[in-house]
DNA sequence: CTGAAAGCGCTAACAG
DNA sequence: CTGTTAGCGCTTTCAG
């Protein structure tokens, strides 16, 4: 292993004839009392040298580390995907980097955080599928100097950040949207109890349904687990078509969920939107490509990291702790699978 | 900001009431030499104050940071967020972490080079969308001491690693597919000639008619350009519908562009499979969610990750450099949007 | 306005 | 078998 070793700010410094803490000075800005040929001739070498600073001795030094932990409880979900997107543009233009972690319970999370201290991040942003899980690792973290941010999960404690949408108001703008097409029976394929969102999303389906006069009716609701084979969804799907009176519509846990709803309901000869309506949860990318283009709920994941970062910034830099709280909306993107507004009311 | 000061190794000695390299010694696992008491003793109080040295302490003198960089140049194909997650959980079982970077071009990549070659990164995998870029970062890495493996792309050079998937043959077998299905005109819609992999997918859909004995017509390809709009995916298939003779399969650009052009033959009347075969590639998350289910040509991009941080863990701990080159089948999964083998042959 | 020197928290010789 | 000590590469007082 022939490893060249690296250029130390000691060789600069000889290099460009100056002591290291002038070479440090220029390094981090701290050049308005310098000699103008000085500060020219070290950038010069620095520069010739490709010479970059270990960030490693630095960060010893400063105690801090440029660096941020993005934790995120469900890797699987490609919208989860577009967080570290979101987070990684940010940060890098910030001057950060991000270790992403994927943590699936709280025992994994713990040891995730356990991990990222040692390696000295600044700050943790968590993304949550909103299990319910225990917090007290997260608790520390402020006072430890660890800025933190959860996104779409309970504020674990009043020095940490949080970013939500709302899950339950958005579903029950969808159903508002399908009851002013027209719809009066409409479904809702929900998730699985465990997780918080799909709670929420059920609840809002009953909201809706409230708002608009229409009664609930339990065998209207059934089991679409998008951790689940889908295989599973289509049979719920098809429990429902055989109701009499059958539903006209459905909310599906999400957008893989609407999916398979929608391709069942047409394999079972009904046209979509003309016989029936479907609509998802998550504007996930495949969505506007389904025939027919899937409305759905959009989801504010991208909005939401950005937002998390930024606020775990301005809590980075800033003395006073910034912003702390972050509601973003969550909106209807209607496209072809409900139908247009010129459906007339039906029974 | 009561920045609880971290606990030090040498405030563990004290507690222990031993030296600080006896507690290092425990700490790294030399424990073989060492009167149990003793090591019990540290033991217990690091596991009291829940200890955990600082990484960047021992970055700094060991030279490794156990931590590898993953550059991705394309992150926006929800496909390639998958290498993320496998990476990552590869490398925490390893006691790695991995720093996530954007990389949209060769500039970009230089400079995300730059940063993790500062970060002390023990090595680093390139992810790319096979754009045509310039290597020469990446033949430094190896001398520096920094191991890479590149996935999906040209080798830069003899010390890094390497690991690919034949598009080409793939595509190839998939026109085979459809001949043996009684196919004969079968159509393509072709990526953008700035990627290398859709200049193998086309040229993989010559040498499958080639091979089958069929003739190259140029009508019957036409541009889906998976980074741009699907009005022009849906367009050139319709295109293609308008020909005569019209083809009876096409063969997408990726899983993107054969959902738009399904749903197009769909909404011109057409079914499928029964009056015209689709396939796509990639086998995204969606695929088997269409109606009816894609048939795709499947990446290994998961096990291209895997293979590709196991490549580099081999040379990193490993003296002798261990497996440079990884060659993995990209192979069609046959779903129902190319209609079962009961197809007769057709004019 | 520039240079010398003291660590940051840890590891790894090297003595005892 | 355990303790002392010299750095890793950088930042940052503090003198000159």
């Amino acid at each position: 292993m022939s490893s060249t070793r690296r250029v130390t700010i000691r060789e600069i410094a000889e290099m460009s004839q100056v002591s290291v803490s002038t070479v440090s000075n220029v390094l981090n800005g701290r050049t308005t009392a310098m000699s103008a040929e000085t500060l020219q001739r070290v950038r010069r070498v620095v520069a010739e040298v490709r010479y970059r600073p270990s960030s490693v001795a630095r960060g010893l030094v400063t105690g801090r580390t440029s660096t941020i932990g993005l934790v995120l409880a469900e890797i699987e979900t490609s919208l989860f995907f577009s967080a570290i997107g979101s987070v990684e543009h940010l940060a890098r233009e910030a001057g950060y980097n991000v270790i992403v972690c994927h943590a699936r319970g709280a025992r994994d999370e713990r040891e995730v955080v356990s991990l990222l201290r040692a390696k000295g991040v600044d700050g943790i942003v968590f993304v949550s599928n909103s299990e319910k899980d225990d917090d007290s690792h997260l608790l520390a973290l402020p006072a430890a100097g660890i800025q933190a941010v959860v996104i779409n999960r309970p504020r674990p404690g009043r020095e940490i950040g949080r970013v939500t949408w709302d899950d339950r108001k958005s579903v029950a703008a969808a159903v508002e949207h399908l009851h002013a097409l027209g719809h009066r029976r409409i479904a809702h394929l929900r998730g699985p109890h465990s997780r918080q969102s799909a709670k929420a999303r059920l609840s809002g389906y009953r909201m809706g349904l409230r708002s608009c006069g229409l009664p609930f009716r339990s065998e209207y609701v059934r089991l679409g687990d998008y951790n689940d084979d889908p295989a599973g969804w289509a049979a719920s799907t098809c429990e429902l078509l055989a109701l009499d009176p059958a539903p006209t519509a459905v909310i599906g846990a999400d957008d893989s969920v609407a999916a398979v709803a929608m391709r069942t309901v047409q394999q079972a000869g009904l046209r979509v939107p003309d016989d029936f309506a479907v609509v998802g949860v998550d504007d996930q990318m495949f969505a506007p490509l389904l025939n027919p283009a899937l409305t759905t709920i959009r989801l504010p994941i991208r909005e939401a990291a950005e937002g998390a970062f930024t606020m775990l910034l301005g809590n980075l830099t800033e003395e006073a702790g910034g912003m702390r709280d972050l509601r973003l909306p969550a909106q209807l993107v209607v496209r072809e699978s409900c139908g247009g507004a010129e459906r007339t009311a039906r029974n």
